[in-house]
RNA sequence: GGACGCGUGGCCUAGCCAGGAUAGGGCGAGAGGUUCCUAACCUCUAGAUCGCGGGUUCAAAUCCCGUCGCGUCCGCCA
């Protein structure tokens, strides 16, 4: 509904400039401090303070003039307080919010009618996931979501690096080494059992001597070379174990609510032949030059070149890359990808060169995040040093169930939990912890790993908005009303008001959450809408309401929030237990 | 060395891109609140020269320049 409200607010202001026959394209929309009741304002007089040569506070009161000639659906007054111009929304600005989050899909946006393929997480098929990269589903996997409730049709792809070396390195260590000689299975699931030929590979060509590593790299490169030429055999190797590993990863990844729609790999790209002709386009444009056997492109912005061709005649991640891109913009309106900052640069050099070739880049946007790390440095597969997904979830969900019984105890008004109940509200408030620690910060910040932090249930955090979504089920079984026969103006008092009026943003917070990219806006917004509701809780009984119709009043606006809060939650994947 | 990102009370964090009304939360600290729909809650108090220095502007946490600290990258790796 603040969405309705800022385009009725954008019309006027339209009107209102052409009338002073003045060029804003910039109204200073902005939410108006806490305190005020409108809840919308605008600084627009500073911005015409030079053309108009007028007191920003004179401007202000004329505007207000000008918009007050106008007929306004969600907006019951325009008044000025000093240079600011302020919107105090309209009963039915209210009465309309009720209504529309009385829907399932509350927050839902209208279809745009074109495509997002969203690609996320793309982690080498060589073992579990771990933490370090755990930002990468959750993130896109969010966008995901955003991308879909704000209208787009989205497709997850998950990108399968299974050409290259460390999938050759892996092979490689597969044929070499016997179950004795690996480390103890430490879970029997694909990805934990394959890991561990990757490690003893990459441990074995550390300790051996410069004869020995000479050798194996031969070997491995021949594999290379094997994968390249469509060799059927190495293939089929290669599908078999990475398919077992990313079984496994997939796993995990759902225990956290990721899925895919496609999991595209790297070798359609070598098989179907459009590898060989990236690289015969490659080689007739401007910047391409041969040196030492390998091909190289010049960069436009004179960075180092980029090699696309090694001089034994493979590809190299970015070419193939390339491939994945081009075939990507063919099948949809926009790309979204989701890379580590360590990836800033490769990311970069395809841009370019997607533009060098033609392509429209602009449809493409990519997210970065930063590492989780340790404190003593990286996560690392290869050298098995990391904390699994799986024992960080498996350690939250523990800790949940903990708390679930320890505050059964401490509660004054008695739920009646089943061991059923226990373990899926355990389940579901350990998950939601993690995913709500790690999606809460901007991707930009650095996040350094501890079991403290990652596990903490704050009050800021999953579990206590998940707890208002428990709140308003408790409130709401058993009970009817008809949103028809709700008088909504009995929503009077200033928590019912707030309320409402955090509910009314959220079409607003999912439009600019799509538009930015940013997931985290969903969380923010999801602790105000909790923070909203259990004022309005604490001051608002609602099945002792003054009289019936306030008691339907107040229903409906339970009714509203809990489909806010589980739509929000939803967003960043999220689940919202009836009962905590 | 160059490029990019980050730097907000003791700790974590929103706001920064599109500059505007006393910098919003949380943890931790202190004080209160439950005969009442689940206290994983609510209320109050203390605590911030928004890394530092310049500049632009009527107005800077926000934009520009410089500087310091941390991180990432600068592979015929991915």
């Amino acid at each position: 509904m603040l969405l309705a409200m800022r385009s009725e607010v954008e019309n006027a202001f339209e009107q209102v400039c052409s009338q002073l026959d003045l060029q804003m394209d910039d109204f200073g929309l902005e939410e108006p401090p806490e305190e005020i009741e409108a809840i919308l304002a605008s600084n627009i007089a500073y911005r015409m303070q030079k053309e108009m040569e007028k007191s920003p506070v004179e401007i202000a009161d004329l505007i207000v003039e000008l918009l007050n000639s106008k007929v306004f659906k969600y907006i019951s007054r325009v008044y000025s307080e000093g240079p600011y111009i302020n919107f105090v929304p309209s009963e039915r600005y209210f009465s309309e919010t009720l209504e529309k989050a009385q829907e399932d899909d509350y927050g839902q946006l209208e279809r745009k009618g074109e495509t997002v393929i969203v690609e996320h997480t793309s982690a080498n098929p060589t073992g579990p996931v771990h933490v370090g990269r755990a930002r990468n589903p959750i993130i896109g996997d969010s966008i995901s979501r955003i991308l879909a409730f704000a209208g787009y049709h989205v497709e997850k792809q998950y990108y399968v690096n299974d050409s290259g070396k460390q999938v050759a390195t892996l092979i490689w260590a597969f044929e070499k080494f016997d179950e004795g000689e690996l480390t103890e299975l430490k879970k029997n699931r694909g990805d934990y059992d394959i890991v561990r030929y990757y490690q003893r590979g990459n441990s074995y060509l550390e300790a051996s001597s410069v004869e020995e590593r000479k050798k194996s790299e031969v070997e491995i490169a021949h594999i290379l070379e094997q994968i390249e030429s469509g060799d059927v055999e190495v293939y089929k190797k290669l599908v078999s174990i990475t398919d077992t590993i990313l079984g496994g990863m997939k796993d995990c990844l759902n225990r956290i609510s990721v899925e895919f729609d496609e999991f595209v790999r790297e070798t359609m790209f070598i098989r179907d032949g459009s590898v060989d002709e990236m690289v015969e386009r490659l080689k007739e444009l401007d910047g391409a030059f041969e040196e030492d056997g390998a091909w190289k492109l010049r960069m436009r912005n004179e960075e180092k070149p980029l090699v696309f061709l090694r001089s034994d005649g493979t590809s190299l991640y970015t070419t193939r890359d390339l491939c994945y891109h081009e075939w990507k913009l063919n099948k949809a309106d926009h790309i979204v990808t989701i890379l580590g900052e360590d990836h800033k640069f490769q990311a970069g050099q395809l841009i370019n060169t997607l533009s060098m070739l033609g392509m429209e880049t602009n449809r493409i946007r990519q997210v970065f995040y930063s590492w989780v790390n340790l404190p003593e440095g990286g996560m690392s597969t290869r050298k098995g040093t990391g904390i699994n997904l799986d024992d960080l979830l498996d350690e939250s969900i523990n800790r949940a169930a903990h708390e679930v019984t320890r505050r059964e105890k401490s509660r004054i008004r008695k739920v009646e939990l089943t061991e059923y109940d226990v373990n899926r509200i355990a389940r579901q408030v350990g998950v939601g912890a993690i995913r709500c620690g790690i999606v809460a910060t901007q991707p930009g910040k650095g996040i350094t790993f501890s079991w403290e932090d990652a596990l903490s249930f704050e009050r800021q955090g999953g579990p206590y908005m998940q707890y208002v979504h428990a709140r308003c089920c408790g409130i709401l079984t058993n009970q009817k009303f008809d949103i028809k026969d709700i008088d909504s103006s009995l929503l009077n008092s200033k928590e019912e008001l707030d309320l409402l009026h955090e509910i009314s943003r959220l079409p607003f917070v999912i439009s600019s959450a799509a538009d930015a990219l940013e997931p985290h806006r969903i969380i923010t917004y999801s602790q105000r809408l909790s923070e909203k509701f259990n004022v309005f809780y604490r001051e608002c009984p609602v099945l002792k309401g003054a009289n019936p119709e306030v008691i339907s009043a107040r229903l409906a606006l339970v009714a509203a929030t809990k489909n806010a809060i589980s739509n929000s939650l939803y967003l960043v994947g999220i689940e919202s237990p009836d009962s905590m």
